[in-house]
DNA sequence: CCTATTCCTTAACCTACATCAAGCTCATTT
DNA sequence: AAATGAGCTTGATGTAGGTTAAGGAATAGG
């Protein structure tokens, strides 16, 4: 299937639309390519996009006030990917998104996402669900860091996610479930 | 301020509606009352409505494995409770809703949403700025959680949710902040 | 007004995971 | 082919916060 295709088939197993309103949609966003361990976006900048990954892999991070990197977002092809606070209000970021694989995107940048929204009202429905569902994820996540042991989330990650063991270094991994590598390390040991 | 009208409030901060579709919108909620200690929600449950809370405080969690309650949402006075996966899903809920005072709410069924949506298009991309920044809101927590300590929660809380101190017993807010009783009040004793 | 809960605190001890430090294995660069 | 560094593991030691157990203060109910 053609990237843009993809971005298209994924709006419609939520809200349906016209083939018109597809090609509105469509001529909105803009591929991108970014390279392995590029950033798409830096602290201090305004996330001026918010990213359809059609092939590839991102990670968001922020650095805290000792130097160390933690990990909240790991995604692979067909997820988006921004700074949804610094998207949403159009203020300074505090994150990076940054690429672990060469990655190919569609982006939209803000007002183009505002005009979306009036052309094509199924959008809004479409966003609507999207971040209903990401919100519930979130809650379960926030639930299972604060309750579950490091090993139960590992398992809980295995379960769900195998695939990104098998593109993702496991320094990220470990970051992204709120752990040392250390400890990520013999938790695989101990299996 | 009329209850009904707080909601109207709160909508009108975020999306332009018409008079007209503040009835529509009004005549759609149904206004409830709830007695301390008695739950809107408990497991295996469906969850039928959202639920704004006009006046009050309400409570929702989990019980685990080893009957140990794990609180993940405690909501003030204008704002609004559900669980979101059960009420999204129409599938059966996990959680207890439960409330910590007598407390006023409005309630809207999964079909009166899903035709306010329809009839008030407006409603629409309210609910998608309210779940944009509940998942911004999550986001927040969850990097909270992993990365900053017992502390450092308790202060950010305090600092932005005094009024909860004021109404919520310890206990729950312990369980809020992801610690137990006793820390908290280690905690705080430090002080 | 007395009794029973509910709520909160304190203290002694324990454990999951972090930290620090070292070394090993590949892949990449020169 | 040697040098570099990214990615991962292992072991020794440290600590934030949990667990267990007890008691006191405040509130509610009979």
């Amino acid at each position: 299937m053609e990237p843009e295709n993809k971005l298209i088939y994924y709006i419609k197993k939520w809200v349906n639309i016209t083939e018109e309103e597809e090609n509105t949609v469509l001529s909105a966003f803009e591929p991108t390519l970014i390279k392995k361990k590029k950033d798409l976006l830096v602290p201090g900048e305004v996330c001026k996009y918010i990213y359809f990954i059609t092939n590839g892999c991102m990670r968001s991070y922020f650095v805290d006030a000792k130097g160390v990197e933690h990990i909240y977002q790991i995604r692979l092809d067909n997820n988006w990917i921004t700074d949804l606070e610094s998207f949403f209000s159009q203020r300074p970021s505090k994150y990076y998104i940054e690429a672990l694989e060469d990655t190919r995107l569609l982006r939209l940048s803000f007002d183009g996402l505002e005009n979306l929204y009036n052309e094509v009202p199924g959008l809004e429905r479409y966003f609507r669900i999207l971040f209903q569902k990401a919100y519930i994820n979130a809650l379960e996540r926030l639930n299972a860091t604060m309750w579950e042991s490091a090993v139960e989330r590992y398992n809980d990650l295995l379960s769900e996610h195998k695939d990104i063991f098998q593109r993702v270094p496991l320094v990220y991994i470990a970051s992204y479930l709120g752990i040392t590598p250390e400890s990520l390390s013999r938790i695989r040991k101990s299996k």
